[in-house]
DNA sequence: GTCTATATCGGGATAGAC
DNA sequence: GTCTATCCCGATATAGAC
């Protein structure tokens, strides 16, 4: 699974990735940790002094990569409609490949959520602006959006979502692996279309 | 917390839903269970053998919950717009108030995948019949959905996932308990039109 | 049925040899 | 830097008195 070349320290992080990411904080072992690895618990807690600092590091990288994917293809060129086509396309592909990646953020804001506000904080992540850029472009493009922060949960719910659930989808609807991975080819053409009918219609409240 | 004048193996069970729910089976304490039950550890054991006992309880009701009241609404009367003005009204503020359920059902199967099949299927859940027979109906209304599973994501995505979420939402756009509160009440009013409006425009591949 | 006290074990962390 | 052996706490579970 972790590749021999590599420094010790390289394949314990790899290591602890790899567990973390299945297992959450509080399911992780330091043991299968390091036996994915390849060394002994002793060597662990000489690179990294305890569980929290290896965790930590863990999910500030998982924080980093999923901001990345998300804000990359927004701040690029094109029109709403192609930025969604391309974002879903994108994203959706990512999200199968690292499927344990937003339960693992979730989870870890409900189990450590003070260590992990102190972590968002220090590592200056800012979602927040990414949003606002997205906006004035699209203001730029003649796109009005009246409720951005709706907007922003139903674009990524509708992608997140059916992948952290995967299991009780499979499951509820005994579904096979390849059922899956066509159920998800299918949402990456479906979703833009949806997203962009969605918001045309406006309430009149 | 909980009530004084219930039998003890209520109050048991009340208490180990609200630890059960917040912490996932991994995180809760046997300790805090009995504590909050405000009895001692030992009586938890004399009434469930074990914590995974206790656990099964809980997670088989919380299912059977989450999954009435996913079917409720859309298995009564209306055509499928008034469904979902009512589906969205009565869900998400289900949700509101029950905001750990769906992070514990989906938590209970990342942690737990045996134990909980083995419960799904024991407990005779079926949430596919549910939705056949939605289709059914909405066929008899002259509506035909293409491509019913995503159809379900979708609603679902858009219900639960901001409430799964709704901590990383919190911290990341920095929005008091109120902010979110509202945000929420603007959901249940904007959403049906949007996957109404979603579903409507077909792509001819 | 309910309690106190204790057994037992898993798992994070450390000591110390090499 | 890497290992074996061990400490020690926290948590599930049980024994046994009342």
């Amino acid at each position: 699974m972790v590749k021999e070349d590599y420094t010790t320290e390289e394949r314990i992080l790899a290591a602890a990735r790899e567990v973390f990411h299945k297992r959450g904080f509080k399911g992780a072992r330091m043991q299968e940790i390091a036996d994915t690895a390849g060394i002994n618990k002793a060597l662990l807690h000489y690179y990294f002094r305890s569980k929290e600092n290896l965790f930590a590091g863990v999910f500030a990288e998982a924080m980093a990569t999923m901001i990345g994917t998300v804000s990359s293809i927004f701040m690029g060129p094109g029109s709403l409609e192609e930025k969604l086509s391309r974002f879903y396309e994108y994203h959706i592909t990512f999200l199968q490949q690292n499927s344990y990646l937003p339960w693992f953020i979730i989870n870890g804001l409900y189990e450590q959520p003070d260590q992990i506000k102190t972590l968002i904080t220090r590592h200056h992540f800012h979602p927040e602006k990414i949003l606002d850029r997205i906006l004035a472009q699209l203001k730029e493009e003649g796109i009005e959006v009246e409720e951005p922060l709706q907007l922003f949960a139903n674009v990524l719910s509708l992608s997140i979502f059916p992948v952290v659930a995967k299991p009780v989808f499979r499951h509820v609807f005994n579904l096979s692996e390849d059922e899956m991975g066509r159920f998800y080819e299918e949402r990456k053409k479906s979703l833009p279309l949806f997203v962009i009918n969605g918001m045309k219609v406006k309430k009149t409240t």
